[in-house]
DNA sequence: ATGATATTTGCAAATAAAGCAAAGATGAGC
DNA sequence: GCTCATCTTTGCTTTATTTGCAAATATCAT
């Protein structure tokens, strides 16, 4: 196999004139270049220089092979520079994927923001709601809310995932507010469960953790539905904040039993952005990570201002 | 320095989907081949495939890198294809190197039959009097007439170099002819000489070795004028068998004290073909110097038929 | 002629690459 | 859900390649 750096040392000795030339340009002995230079020969089967001790001149194969090579060399070193400069600083096609309600409200509002930033970036965003396979579906990063799969992805904390209980002030008017957990069972509890059977709400307050069984005249695997029926006015959802939160703060929902928390089950980990674990984390990957962590900070802005204990899970 | 079979692993690995196979196409170790791809991903500074163990694909840099990497390798091996293709057989540009006078009677209507064997090769003749350095003029090989020079060339001896007395039958008619080396000194000789002084013959026969001054109306330092001389019957001339031999089979000329021979000097070591002493002998060279051999043989086609003794020289 | 500098080669040291084995990861099939 | 086969990667050792130095030889200028 001739080697690449056999070639280059060829090309430098047509150039310098001289193998000790050469050696002194690179720092090497002229023994080594003299070498390399005679097996490439051997590799090609060919006599590419007559040598004198005082002057090098190429043989026809030689020239030949010399005008093909260089203009290989210097594409080679082009390839290279052009993927360097690919690293050098965020730029070329950043493949996002994410969940849609997730994505539609909370990543592609922050995309102006990053774009401006990082002008030779282009983003293709994919939301799906079933999890794919990062590489199958060629994304660089994925933003996932919640219950992390075991993988060889990197997971990078971007936000906490808090469930809050709410309703709309209306239903709130005309049904109560409960005040304790057990007073859900009598409220119209909006249900977004996954599979039949019963669903319990498990809550933590002041005087410890309270499960309570719930229902009502709504179930549903789909968040959004429950989210446009406890807005409709329709009972209490137990909603992730960074669906609700802006809307509570807003006063279209109100908190229902602000004392208690929903304790953290698997859909409440939190929510990452997951890339592959290479050596060569790409700048425009890392660059989209940090700008997402930056965004949305230790404190997301769906999230209630700061109160006394409020970020930390009562749970423990 | 990226080494060539990084990126031929490289590629390989893109075309096989899989470090093991290419291992075992290539019939190397699988760690090997994932060895060489991240060293080569750590010499762009970008991770080229991203990898699981059930499959690799292409990050951005990856594909980018692999289409220019591709071609780049295609075209390296089409480069190295063409230099070895010129030495599968004599083919290409083959510069000859001789001297004007041996070069236009023996070396140029030797060509064509030359050519016809080798239609690929072009042949570029260029014919000096004035000692040339090979390599200086882009010379493959040089035919060369007597006094070879210390040099690091190889000689190859393609004919003997006699040198013949002669004379026009018509000279020999009017003035006589010598019967014994020290009739010459009454003779009109043709000198041919390069300096100013006495010119000796030196004849060596049965009777041993006679040294003769010679002189007459004509010195010269060029060859072809001392042979029109006696063409013309101007006198006698010593000159080399390859310019008059014919001319003495074919009686335009008669051989004169043809039981001696001249002494062999430096200017009668032979007639070589020189080129350079390179490990790869091109083909083109090869075959033109084995049928410049073939084609004078050991008795060239100037000398007279074989006769007793007639090769051996008489000096011992 | 002599000196400075060139290429090349032998030899020893340094560097790079290879294989092997083991560990961790992933998907297929039962 | 579990096991198995296969994949990538890493540590370690062995092997192969490359390098530099010194010496031999060659060439040109002075």
């Amino acid at each position: 196999m001739n080697s690449l750096n056999a070639i280059r040392l060829f090309t430098a000795s047509v150039d310098a004139g001289s193998f000790s030339e050469v050696g002194r340009r690179l720092g090497m002995a002229p023994s080594s270049v003299s070498r390399q230079v005679a097996a490439l020969e051997d590799s090609v089967g060919a006599q590419l220089i007559h040598r004198t001790t005082r002057k090098l001149s190429l043989t026809e194969a030689g020239r030949l092979y010399f005008e093909r090579v260089s203009r290989i060399l210097a594409a080679l070193d082009e390839a290279t520079a052009a993927v360097s400069h690919l690293e050098e600083s965020p730029r070329g096609v950043l493949h996002v994927n994410g969940p849609t309600a997730f994505g539609v409200r909370h990543v592609a509002p922050a995309l102006p923001d990053f774009l401006a930033r990082y002008p030779e970036v282009r983003i293709e965003l994919t939301l799906t709601d079933n999890f794919v396979d990062l590489l199958e579906v060629g994304a660089d990063v994925a933003v996932r809310v919640g219950e992390l799969e075991d993988s060889s992805l990197i997971a990078r904390r971007l936000a906490p995932n808090r469930r809050v209980l709410c309703a709309s002030p209306g239903y709130l008017a005309k049904a109560g507010a409960p005040e304790r957990p057990q007073d859900l069972a009598d409220h119209n509890c909006l249900v977004y469960t996954r599979h039949h059977g019963n669903v319990n709400w498990n809550l933590g307050g002041p005087d410890g953790l309270a499960e309570v069984r719930v229902g009502g005249n709504l179930r549903t695997n789909n968040t959004e539905a429950v989210h446009a029926a406890a807005l409709g006015g329709l009972g209490i959802a137990l909603l992730p904040s960074w669906l609700v939160g802006q809307e509570v703060q807003s006063g279209r929902l109100a908190e229902v039993l602000p004392g208690y928390r929903a304790a953290p089950g698997a859909l409440d980990t939190g929510i990452h952005a997951l890339y592959p674990a290479d050596r060569h984390l790409s700048t425009k990957v890392r660059a989209f990570v940090d700008f997402m962590v930056e965004r949305f900070g230790p404190r997301p802005y769906w999230e209630d201002p700061p109160q006394d204990g409020a970020d930390a899970s009562p749970m423990g």
